[in-house]
RNA sequence: GACCCCAUCGUCUAGUUGGCCUAGGACACUGGCCUUUCACGCCGGCGACACGGGUUCGAAUCCCGUUGGGGUCGCCA
């Protein structure tokens, strides 16, 4: 089936740095990037910063580092250039509103001046007028086009909206399902071009597949959906479309698409419990995949060889994380005694890292071998909560407040760029002001969710130091815990 | 709610042109052996083809329906 001396396949991961490395990410890193080596073709990496409100400035090299480390890498990318850039979305406004131009004159899409609030008021009469699914009712889409062309030049902000036919079906190839077909009449006209000039993720993807030739879109199911829309784009355009591969999408322990609040999703959570890089890509790697014969534990290479696309199978993968553990034992294990040493250096026994503890338990150690016993907590992935059950309360506040309270924190925190002390203190501060609670308080659960102890170093420090992926789950599993105590 | 996708042990899966399947492996759980302890290792146990109709000599494998789960329905990707 597989062609293996097909040396145009191009395929692509186009992260969007809008906050941590996310597990999905690697995943589907991980098969394009599979594939492509075995077809002898191009993995591209290709940034989405469309959007600015949610841009986060940290993102993008988190993402690129998360990718290098779990052993993906690209031939053509923001930091390694290409043929076929820029690489950034961001630097290719032009281009789109150039294709936005070719649409608006075709035909195949109109300038729409409705509001923000309009097109609320509009999805309130769909839902109370029982009308399924909620559509943007095209009232713009009357207005001659000339008049329209003479507003927006005036500076008034509009968007530009796709034409979706009337009536008809759109169909489509799934390299994986076979032929799927949706009905026009579910398709709402999308969004190509938005206020702020910036394109929304169809127009950009559409244009940038075809222009970097992309052979293959191998992305998440949760994108089938919205395929119809890039298949009228390709055909507005008159391209040809890509051939289409949407893989299972990863799953939390109750089927749900994983997500942060029920697993940890930041690749940089794995890297900071020790989990081998390997052992994670092997564990991405048997997520809707198979080796062939029983064989679990194998390499990226042997991966690429056997690669075949008749391997996927479609049920959504639970993301287990016992198996998870399982898979890194068995990839420690195969380490020698030297590069086991390695490991442990390269993950936190090392100088570098040494020089941010050392400075929070100086003065808190009489001899060098105190050095264990005072930061265990800095090196375990999980703490336990049950010694302190009876101090996890604030005077007057009930516990459904707290541990609400706890993961209302948590989101406040992840909302920043970075997750350094100073800002770190601010954020819990507003938190304590916006809650009407005592610092002394909400500290106090902050210092036994994040080490398991009711004395620390300096708090954020010491929280700066652990890591915000790991502190993250561990306040939320304080907030589970608490959540559970009679 | 509408539309789309999916459906083998609790979990990851093998099974891919229907017969070699009284459904195999792995994680987890569990009984035992080994052992000065623990771990590893070894042997064993528990445990699934969602249901109902077809097609066929024969179906986990094909078709239809039902049920269940998931996804999408944003000027987010």
């Amino acid at each position: 089936m597989v062609d293996t001396t097909d040396r145009s396949v191009r395929v692509r991961i186009a992260p969007s740095p809008t906050g941590d490395p996310h597990v999905g990410t690697g995943y589907i890193a991980l098969f394009n990037y599979a594939f492509a080596r075995k077809m002898g073709g191009k993995f591209i990496l290709r940034i989405e910063d469309t959007d600015q409100a949610r841009y986060r400035a940290d993102s993008e090299a988190a993402i690129t580092d998360a990718l290098n480390w779990l052993g993906v890498t690209w031939d053509e990318g923001p930091d390694v250039g290409g043929d076929f850039g820029p690489y950034h979305q961001s630097k290719r406004t032009a281009i789109y509103q150039e294709h936005c131009e070719k649409l608006l004159a075709s035909g195949h899409a109109y300038r729409c001046f409705c509001s923000p609030e309009t097109l609320a008021e509009i999805r309130e009469e769909c839902k109370a007028a029982k009308i399924n699914p909620p559509m943007y009712d095209r009232r713009c889409k009357a207005m001659d086009p000339a008049e329209a062309k003479k507003r927006a030049d005036a500076g008034e902000e509009c968007v530009v909206r796709m034409v979706i036919p009337r009536d008809g079906t759109i169909k489509f190839e799934d390299k994986l399902r076979g032929e799927v077909e949706i009905s026009a009449s579910q398709i709402d006209d999308q969004v190509l071009l938005k206020g702020d000039g910036f394109p929304t993720y169809h127009l950009a993807n559409v244009v940038d597949d075809h222009l970097m030739g992309i052979s293959h879109v191998v992305r998440a199911e949760e994108w089938i959906s919205s395929t119809p829309k890039h298949v009228l784009l390709y055909r507005y355009f008159g391209w040809d479309a890509p051939e289409w591969v949407h893989m299972p999408l990863l799953r939390n322990n109750d089927k749900s698409k994983i997500s942060k609040r029920k697993n940890p999703v930041s690749i940089h959570y794995y890297r900071d419990i020790g989990i081998l890089p390997d052992a994670l890509r092997n564990f991405l790697s048997i997520m809707g995949y198979s080796f062939g014969g029983d064989r679990e534990v194998f390499g990226l290479d042997e991966m690429i060889e056997g690669f075949s696309w008749d391997r996927v199978s479609l049920g959504g993968p639970v993301f287990d994380q016992d198996k998870l553990r399982w898979m890194n034992e068995q990839h420690i294990r195969a380490l020698t005694n030297e590069e086991l040493v390695d490991a442990f250096m390269g993950w936190r026994y090392n100088r570098e890292h040494m020089l941010k503890i050392a400075p929070l338990i100086h003065k808190r150690i009489k001899t060098l071998s105190d050095f264990a016993g005072a930061t265990e907590y800095m090196f375990s992935s999980e703490v336990d909560y049950a010694p302190f059950a009876d101090k996890l309360s604030i005077p007057d506040v009930a516990k459904k407040d707290i541990w609400k309270g706890i993961l209302e924190l948590v989101d406040d925190v992840d909302k920043l760029d970075g997750f350094e002390p100073e800002a770190l203190e601010a954020t819990a501060r507003a938190f304590c002001e916006k809650k009407g609670w005592k610092p002394k308080h909400v500290f106090g659960l902050l210092r036994i969710g994040s080490t398991g102890r009711k004395a620390s170093p300096p708090l954020f420090e010491t929280m700066a130091v652990i890591g915000k992926d790991i502190c993250r789950r561990r306040l939320r599993e304080l907030a589970e815990f608490i959540k559970k105590m009679k």
